[in-house]
DNA sequence: CAAGTTACCTGACGGC
DNA sequence: TGCCGTCAGGTAACTT
């Protein structure tokens, strides 16, 4: 899916063309996504209504109301939004579509139909960082998101570092190729143990998952397979991966030949000579 | 309680 | 051409 960078991508092209809008209509697929579509809630707490901000929390995007509602999309493994022009034809995996007061569309669409979408009424959403977010780390640049922190909850645990660092209850937004890309930049190896990392470790690691997101942010989010921006055109610049999908290619640091295992079931790219 | 496995769904790709 | 197995950005419900 999109993960952090690209969610914030897509967060950042749309907002300014659905601030102040006002959410008139909408047509759904009729297809199940993780859960279903809240469509009485749609029609209860969100038609007539205009957009107040747009955020991002994790890998979630929220649009805001000015009645206080709340719209909640999840992009899972493909899901993605765009405005289009209502003359445009709805994509094929397109499940939700909401018409703006200027005519166009605001379009969810998502292949694999592992994303979600939720709406909360003026009287959840003070709730949400409970109901919604709360079994949800903290954001990798928020404060809390320090060596303290990770030394104390990894101490008791034996679990690969890399899983360790993509589950959403340490920190919030680091899927599989980031968590690829900030382990080769940090040179710790994908399966090194979370209870023998030291201070110094968990400083450098948290510093790289930082740069290797802000970077992807900074570069439109990655260009991957069938992801496109919420502008509808490639990331702005191709994201350059320095291990991810390149098993078999040299290392840019020592010539090593990257290798691919699998760890919790995921695919992991590594460099056996600079990660320890 | 931690950690491993499976399921959800579609499409792309490689081998035969 | 097509059939089959494998794999893909994520998460949550299972089991061990």
């Amino acid at each position: 899916m999109p993960e952090l960078p690209e969610v914030e991508t897509i967060c950042r092209g749309i907002r300014p063309h659905i601030l102040d809008k006002k959410f008139c209509d909408f047509w759904h697929s009729g297809k199940q996504l993780r859960w279903p579509i809240p469509i009485p809630a749609i029609k209860q707490h969100l038609l007539g209504q205009c957009v107040s901000t747009v955020t991002r929390r994790a890998k979630y995007l929220l649009v805001h109301f000015d009645n206080k509602a709340l719209l909640a999309f999840h992009f899972g493994m493909t899901g993605n939004l765009g405005i289009f022009s209502k003359k445009y034809p709805r994509a094929t995996h397109c499940h939700l579509a909401f018409t703006l007061d200027d005519k166009k569309e605001l379009r969810y669409t998502d292949t694999r139909r592992f994303g979600a979408i939720k709406v909360f009424g003026e009287k959840e959403v003070p709730h949400i960082e409970e109901t919604l977010f709360g079994k949800t780390g903290p954001e990798p640049f928020s404060q809390a998101f320090n060596a303290d922190y990770l030394l104390k909850i990894a101490q008791t645990r034996k679990l690969a570092i890399k899983p360790f660092i993509m589950d959403t209850q340490v920190v919030a937004g680091v899927g599989n190729i980031y968590a690829n890309e900030a382990l080769f930049s940090s040179g710790i190896a994908p399966y090194r143990e979370v209870n023998t990392l030291h201070r110094e470790q968990w400083n450098t690691l948290i510093r790289k998952i930082r740069e290797t997101l802000d970077q992807a942010i900074v570069c439109g989010g990655a260009t991957i397979s069938d992801y496109v921006n919420a502008a509808q055109g490639p990331g702005y610049f191709q994201m350059h991966f320095k291990v991810y999908g390149k098993a078999g290619e040299a290392c840019q640091d020592c010539g090593t030949i990257l290798e691919k295992i699998q760890i919790r079931g995921r695919a992991s790219y590594f460099c056996r000579k600079c990660q320890k």
